[in-house]
DNA sequence: GTAGACATGTAACCAGTTACATGATTTC
DNA sequence: GAAATCATGTAACTGGTTACATGTCTAC
């Protein structure tokens, strides 16, 4: 699952490991947790799968991140200061490793976007999957969704059946619970109905959401 | 976490692992995926812990959950194969290990109860902590409550905070699912806020939930 | 006599966590 | 020279998972 993340991330741009962790931490939803514990050992994994290259960070071939020019002196003082020192190694720290997805790592990023993974966490799974569904090829992404709506379905059934049993037997903090459950789920399946709708509707997957209100 | 879940159950009513099982699959949302690899281990924990006590099931403190009786049970020689998986009817299997909650039980429930988890996988705690809020002080109940909001609203401030910078790099699908989780969130914020208003305004906590439209 | 529910348990594994160790560089 | 930030990494632990092993009893 981090794999899948990283390898995500790594699509779109070469990075290294701290500033890796930071992507993962403010945008990816379900990894704000992800800890450098974790992160680099799955690092070291994709590596050795061949998945990932690292190349020790050479100066000249940093991406650099966007800097977004805020126009205020710190900012401009520290990009002037910053490109003074740049003669081998860019901006603070040891040395960086900087990662690279190979043509094994989008091939395995694929097959994990595609896997159907029934572990029982699959609310986490799905997010990310779904942040990286442009990647799908459009009858996988359908499938993708199709697979989640049905999964909540069947989690709205199996709960109103066991509660249907012992509804009089909850305390008023336990039904406030269940039912504020059963209306998040059902609204969860009304957003990938009109996802899937779109789906279906459109080739060019544009305009995802029609309503967009608050 | 699970030790919580299963001292809570255990706390309303004796049962062996098997049934105990059973309640948590259906009856706790979180723990439908709970195991029986993860339960007995849990279990001998708690037993060692002193949180709980087994007693090899007996038949006359069973609180049999209306089981048909087949009635062919008579005679000695039935009577002496009896005696040696139980005293007289030990509906089905292989004899089961009754366990009860102690007082060390007990309190270990109110301080797991009590105790302010900031495990990554807080929504999961939260509910089940909620499922068994009426064992709480009142006082310790709000806090529950007051403490969960706040983290919800820290959420939603972090997630706006990280989107705010780079909406328009955001593929339709991602976009989507930032909104529908923002969404999300401020539903369950105003939800917490109704029964936080309706914990403070009784002593009694009774009637939680005004509003119980479909 | 065998299928299926009941019942308990172990072993191997997995995906993450926290805490720690190390070290370069910048800033005050 | 102390503190902060950048940067990589290891070790011990946690809280589960699946798969397996074992066994009893009922019903067909």
């Amino acid at each position: 699952m981090l794999e899948l993340a990283i390898l995500g991330l790594l699509k779109e741009q070469e990075l290294h490991g701290y500033e890796l962790k930071k992507r993962l931490s403010d945008t990816l939803g379900p990894f704000s947790g992800a800890s450098f514990g974790s992160l680099y050992p799955a690092l070291r994994r994709l590596e050795t799968a061949g998945a990932i290259v690292a190349t020790e960070a050479a100066a000249t071939e940093r991406p650099v991140p966007a800097i977004p020019m805020t126009g205020s002196l710190g900012g401009e003082l520290a990009a002037f200061r910053a490109r003074k020192r740049t003669a081998t190694r860019a901006t603070g720290g040891r040395t960086r490793k900087v990662y690279r997805i190979t043509e094994t790592g989008e091939r395995l990023f694929e097959e994990l976007l595609a896997t159907e993974s029934q572990t029982s966490d699959d609310d986490r799974t799905f997010q990310l999957k779904l942040a990286f569904a442009r990647h799908l090829p459009p009858d996988a992404r359908l499938g993708l969704l199709e697979r989640r709506r049905a999964h909540l379905v069947e989690r709205l059934a199996q709960a109103r059946a066991s509660v249907r049993s012992r509804w009089d037997r909850l305390d008023n903090y336990t039904r406030s619970l269940v039912e504020h459950s059963r209306e998040s789920t059902e609204r969860d399946i009304s957003w990938l109905d009109r996802l899937i709708e779109n789906e279906k509707s459109s080739g060019a997957p544009e305009h995802v959401q029609k309503e967009s209100s608050v």
